[in-house]
DNA sequence: TCTGGGGTCCTAGGACCC
DNA sequence: TCTGGGGTCCTAGGACCC
């Protein structure tokens, strides 16, 4: 007898998968250290303060998603919203202390964005809506974020059940298990097919053309169709609606391919010289970025352009990709290409708004064989920048940069609603109590 | 006046090789 | 008379995600 139990419990060990995602997550950070504004609507705005990227649960219903902020301050005057610049460095060290918490609850873990993390729960022996409670709770006791904790079988299902724990937050608590079929097929009959994951804009039109509206249609539809018309990304996500994996829980994040770091500048910039800041500054990171992950580029591109909203502005845009000598993660080597490129690109008589660094063709060090004979970077160079990100790392990225970086640019970021950096800058830590 | 900043993966098509 | 077919690599562009 105990045999049949032992085998009955192996044949029943299905994969389980959780998706734990925090609730309008900037939206939060900022909430964390103004509890004044618990419940006060707020709107976190894109770098630039040009349009909304995240709103708080009771903004939703008077703001929509990427809303220029020019065109809606009068909106959130009148209903009391508070708008904040982008903290990035508030939320990533928030989004950080989160996935702490949640590695210390699950034994394996994705970090699949800073607002969102996939965790294996195969095999598990607790009951796992008791366990997505306690991920909850703990997760807003440590760091005062909320989450929502969807779990399936598969990750295309946990997001939807994730989607499901938010839309029906009080129902739910913000928890909900889709592991019985019976629930699945419910939640997938009532959940439009924009809504699954992986299913953008287009393919919602595409996929209606064919009836194909719900969560459910999709799943039921013929996979090689699905194929044929579409992609195996497509496919894929069908198969995993109808509950098989298709895709695996990646801990450690593969090295990027390409390192990016575009940025709109306060405001227009018609001469070279503020330019030629920006593209150094925006080299600078970019090559920090690509020290980080340990890999050295080959290649960078640098683009420039103009704004494209407005009707009245001459539009331009224009890049140009420059190869270096060698496969180099030298901020010098690569600000001097990024430099000749832009005397390249740039013309006259055009109000820039933007430009951007590309760096391409990456590759893991010792990974390049190619020739011989070809010129390697010098130690001299990986000695320097490696004091150099030590110096940053502690004591705030810009300590040092290179002398084309100006440290008051004219072209700098508009950030008139900033939030203080209540954990990562000292000056400005939080003060609690006498006035 | 004013509209984000990162990324990934896939496919199609051309060039080229044998 | 008759002019293949399969494979690889690269690039551009599209679609998607957060």
């Amino acid at each position: 007898m105990w045999f049949v139990t032992a085998f009955a419990a192996m044949a029943t060990t299905e994969p389980v998968v959780a998706l734990i995602d925090c609730n309008s997550f900037y939206a939060s950070c900022e909430r964390v250290f103004r509890p004044d504004l618990q419940r006060t609507p707020v709107v976190v705005l894109s770098n630039n303060d040009g349009c909304v990227i995240a709103r708080s649960a009771d903004a939703k219903p008077f703001v929509k998603m990427g809303e220029p902020y020019f065109k809606i301050k009068g909106l959130l005057r009148k209903h009391g919203i508070v708008a904040f610049s982008s903290n990035y460095a508030l939320y990533g060290d928030l989004s950080q202390r989160v996935m702490t918490v949640i590695e210390g609850l699950v034994p394996r873990v994705e970090v699949y964005s800073i607002d969102e993390a996939f965790a294996d729960l195969t095999g598990l022996p607790t009951d796992l809506e008791f366990l997505g409670r306690r991920i909850r709770s703990q997760v807003l006791q440590c760091t005062g974020i909320p989450v929502g904790v969807g779990i399936s079988t598969t990750k295309t299902l946990a997001k939807l059940a994730n989607h499901a724990a938010k839309t029906w937050q009080r129902q739910t608590g913000g928890v909900v298990d889709l592991r019985d079929p019976v629930r699945r097929e419910k939640l997938l009959r009532v959940m439009p097919v924009e809504q699954v994951w992986g299913i953008g804009r287009r393919l919602t039109a595409s996929l209606q053309e064919m009836h194909i509206t719900t969560a459910l249609d999709l799943a039921r539809a013929d996979a090689r169709t699905l194929r044929k018309r579409f992609s195996v990304v497509v496919e894929k996500t069908a198969r995993e609606l109808r509950g098989i994996p298709c895709l695996e829980l990646e801990e450690v994040a593969p090295p990027r391919q390409a390192i990016c770091c575009s940025r709109a500048f306060g405001m227009r910039q018609t001469e070279l010289a503020p330019i030629r800041e920006a593209v150094a500054a925006y080299t600078t990171r970019a090559a920090e970025k690509l020290r980080a992950q340990r890999s050295l580029c080959r290649q960078l591109r640098v683009s420039i352009r103009t704004g494209m909203f407005n009707p009245d502005e001459a539009k331009f845009a224009k890049g140009i990709v420059v190869t270096l000598p060698y496969p180099s993660d030298d901020t010098r080597l690569l600000i001097r290409a990024a430099l000749e490129g832009l005397e390249q690109v740039f013309r006259d008589g055009y109000a820039y708004a933007k430009a951007e660094i590309l760096l391409l063709d990456l590759r893991q060090r010792g990974e390049f064989t190619d020739d011989l004979f070809a010129a390697t970077q010098p130690a001299a160079a990986e000695q320097l920048m490696g004091i150099m990100d030590r110096i940053n790392g502690r004591w705030g990225r810009g300590t040092i940069h290179p002398g084309r970086v100006s440290s008051q640019p004219a072209w700098g970021m508009k950030q008139e609603l900033l939030s203080p950096g209540y954990t990562t800058r000292l000056e400005q830590l939080w003060r609690v109590g006498c006035r």
